[in-house]
DNA sequence: CTATAATTAGAATGACGGTTCTAATTATAG
DNA sequence: CTATAATTAGAACCGTCATTCTAATTATAG
């Protein structure tokens, strides 16, 4: 990465700036409403250069996307590994999915655009990369709760149907969240979500 | 309803049908990508007959939309309504909201894209009827959970809390399933819910 | 039957937006 | 300093809609 001539750092520099932009815009109207004049406008560049910088609106949009989902899926997995047992790997997913949307909130928006919204552009969205990597991330959740099972620290329920609840959960307080104080770090959220997954919210026995 | 000429009343129908096939086409491509030809063509109309039925394309979306969330939200309300207890309307808000999914398919898409996903067109999407609508189901759903902690039935929690956690569950619960067997009825996802949510996945005391 | 009104089909209009092109400007090399 | 290449700005092109308009058809009334 740094055997690059100037121009070619500046051109990465250009590239980048662009994205961060487009990701405001796309955040908060969506694929379809947001066009290259406004990303052009917005970033102070001419129509041309990001003709010149990405192939097409889709590629710019997919580059965005896909990224910070890698940065996403990547950033709550490692988190889950240093649980050192089953009900801590619960607590560092619920942790670090609320911790990176308080560090990119466009993004919240982005990734349950294309995970649960609609196909954005040709057919690649719902098929495609980000798809795949969400799909992953409800997959390691899936062996931490059979681990749980397992272990007899979790009851006897279908592991999948646990992780759907989970990450539904953790979805519906991010939402309620950014709708709420989305300045301030979700802690409170953080502890309701893993009180009333681990132990329901009948009173206690 | 009655008192109404075969003109109008094939008037009426015409409406109906037009709403009922545009259903299938915003719920699975979203408003900004269906087009009225396509509206029109489905429906077997002229392209002017929409425009001689509804305004335009927002009041068409919109009636569609309201309508259909009205009796989303109605339902969910009686049907929780019936419950005796706090813990038997939590069961009836889990039974309603999924069978009424379970017979209104396309609409989950339409509902979800409208409370959760992007402005879909003007400024009205998302502080609009249907958000109100939502918000009042979840005000229901709140005083549920407050008389039930008044009672001791459930544990000090927020209330709100409560009930975004049990929204978002049974949501990620509607969409597992919608992408699984979308025929069956979700039984499955109904108790498996409620389980969760009422005792948590922490093996029993 | 006509005359008049309602309804239809589908063509024309006009705005918008992704992409491409052109002319000018700026940087780099010799 | 030129000459050449890279980069920029923004105009032009082209296709796609929502919406409106027009001419023809069909129904209703007298």
């Amino acid at each position: 990465m740094e055997n690059l001539s100037r121009r070619e750092r500046e051109r990465q520099e250009h590239r980048h700036y662009i994205l961060k932009t487009a990701e405001e815009l796309f955040a908060r109207d969506g694929f379809l409403k947001v066009t290259m004049r406004q990303i052009a406008q917005k970033a102070e560049f001419a129509l041309g250069t990001l003709y010149r910088l990405f192939k097409g609106k889709e590629e710019l949009y997919d580059q965005l996307v896909n990224g910070k989902t890698e940065e996403f899926v990547g950033f709550v997995s490692e988190q889950m590994a240093e649980g050192r047992d089953p009900r801590a790997k619960v607590r560092k997913f619920i942790e670090a999915k609320l911790a990176f949307f308080h560090r990119n909130l466009p993004f919240l928006r982005l990734y349950f655009a294309e995970t649960h919204g609609y196909r954005q552009h040709g057919a690649r969205a719902r098929s495609g990369f980000l798809r795949r990597r969400h799909e992953r991330l409800l997959g390691k959740l899936t062996e931490v709760f059979e681990q749980g099972i397992a272990a007899g620290v979790f009851r006897e329920t279908p592991p999948q149907k646990l992780a759907a609840a989970l990450d539904g959960l953790t979805t519906a307080f991010a939402w309620a969240w950014i709708d709420k104080a989305p300045g301030a770090f979700p802690a409170e959220e953080i502890d309701a979500a893993e009180q009333i997954f681990l132990h329901g919210v009948v009173a206690g026995v």
